[in-house]
DNA sequence: GATGAATGAGGCTTCATTCAT
DNA sequence: TATGAATGAAGCCTCATTCAT
């Protein structure tokens, strides 16, 4: 995550810049190299001293907005130190950014699935960092008693990233305007009544 | 839908089961008209006899498909009288269509909200004509008292289309088994409840 | 073979004439898509209806010649029954190709040497074909007790190979005239010398 | 020649060094300059700070080559005294050169002919020194009368030379073993008794 | 002496579409 | 009713080369 903070070329930015506009536009499919130059200022091939490829880039567009993404969770669970709240920070923060950004939703919940190579980028890696960030924050439950033992973890982490992005989908697809508080609320509910220990 | 009864030529015919047929591997943008003339067994050119182009292909496919699912629901609902039933007739037999016909469910859902030319082909004619059998449950239920008067009835309709779809839209776009039984249920009792008059 | 005969599209012939052509003034790495497709006065686009790339053009007009070169030869040696007479037709009927069709012994050999895919090509076929008509020879030689037994047939085709066209190459790199005569009898008598069974 | 002595600026070492040892692996076209400048350790633009294009940068390594297998072949030469001996010595270390030194042996026999701009280049000097040294010892040899005088020297020369690259060629082109030594002698015979004056 | 950013022409290939027969 | 030939715009990508600093 360091190398953000690196100087980088203007081109490169342009050329980061440009997309992320246009995927506010259309589709990562609908959108050509040429497009992509234009809107940078840059020639086409500039793409391809920087990306090894068009997709290349998509995934280092990706991975910059998920950095910011996990940078605001985490900064957001730092503040509470119960673990319930920990966890409802959360949720609530992802909710809030699949709600806010649509550009980094509609990428991570749809467009990548149909990319072979996705799951070897670098971009992956920050889906497994932030999919790890939430399994800390249930093992602590675990080992303080909040939450029962019998449930594997990682089920446990799936089913509840599973039960978000169901819950999201909807509005990223349609842009749906999404009453984050209440789908957050729901959703720590539905979890933390099914998942407490039963006395 | 009256063409349907209408004899058509045996080229157009294979072209749209070819269609059909692809659509059950790729997605629409994925298949291309040589494919699509290859598996027909025809050449391309003779797409252009019968088709605008390419998406008009797809909406006629599409219609067809639509107009095979409003009967299915119409000839259910029919075996009904009571309009509790009806409705629940209508979301249960929805959510069958769903979950069985993949292809069917992809394109309606997902395929054709990008293809701007979708709102004005006939293809949408079903849509409205499947939106419109709703409406008439919804009004009759409110002219029995059923219903409670004070929510704007096509308000109602679109809740209720939206909640299907959304609930159904997860099973689709990741192939997952749905519990059709379950999800009709449980979204009848969520609108019976939220929608019956106060006592 | 026999679909050479085939009635074949204007626009199919004149891409592989005006590649034929353009080999005789540069190599292939050298030719482009676009310059054949000018000399054919065809679009570019129509290469890919008949050929799967550049390569496999290349090697369906290597095939073409060579079914050519296979036919002078074949008729050529079918003039002799003498087995010895029938070597020498051998050779000297592939020297003369080599010596007069340019394009022909560049391209078989040198251009397709650094190609990968040419050993699955059905162009190789032809290569096999040609290589079995030297070892029926051969063979032929061998059961009369024209060539000594206790040499392999297959070792004995390829040095005989090897040395034809180790002979041929350099005039063909360098556009030297061939003293084709003199070629094929100084090559005949050294392989005919040296594999006469010994007295 | 004497270019070689002075200091050069590493920059400068390391790109030729760098391009010597692509030239191991792959053709010069497949090379590319940023090929070129990765393994150098330095930018692309520093190549046209030094050279004035791609191919000049091969002729200046072509002639570091040339100069070095020049002074070997000088050497060898400057040891023996007889005239047949060193004419012997010439075609020698000629062969041992092309059989040590492929990339060298593929470069002057192969790649450079299909480069129109080479025969003006430096790097052909060294060519026309080369082929003064072989020239000379013919001249020797026909004023000693070793050699008859009603042969051109200049067709002579050219003869051997072609004989020589003749014999190598096939080796160099399909990376085949050669037996040194055999080869050498082979050619002096050939020669030698062609050439020598009937008694 | 060297860098780093950027260019632009051109490469091969794909695909929906048209039209004469 | 159907074919078969051909189009042309556009797609992604490569590479030698230039120039300000």
């Amino acid at each position: 995550m360091a190398q953000t903070a690196r100087k980088q070329p203007p081109g490169r930015i342009k050329i980061m810049q440009a997309l992320r506009l246009l995927l506010e536009q259309e589709g990562f499919d609908a959108i050509t190299t040429a497009e992509i130059a234009r809107v940078a200022g840059v020639t086409e091939g500039l793409i391809y001293k920087y990306f090894k490829d068009k997709r290349d880039l998509l995934y280092q567009v990706l991975e910059e907005m998920f950095e910011g993404v996990i940078l605001r969770i985490r900064t957001r669970m730092d503040r509470e130190t119960d673990t319930f709240l920990r966890l409802y920070a959360f949720i609530d923060e992802t909710v809030l950014v699949y709600a806010t950004q649509h550009v980094f939703a509609r990428i991570i919940l749809i467009e990548v699935r149909s990319l072979p190579d996705f799951f070897t980028s670098r971009a992956y890696e920050c889906v497994r960092i932030y999919s790890r960030m939430l399994q800390n924050v249930l093992e602590d439950g675990i080992s303080e008693g909040l939450i029962r033992k019998d449930i594997d973890v990682r089920f446990l982490r799936d089913t509840l990233l599973g039960a978000i992005e169901h819950t999201c989908l909807w509005g990223v697809l349609f842009h749906r305007e999404m009453d984050v508080q209440g789908v957050a609320e729901q959703l720590l509910r539905f979890v933390s009544e099914g998942i407490r220990p039963s006395v």
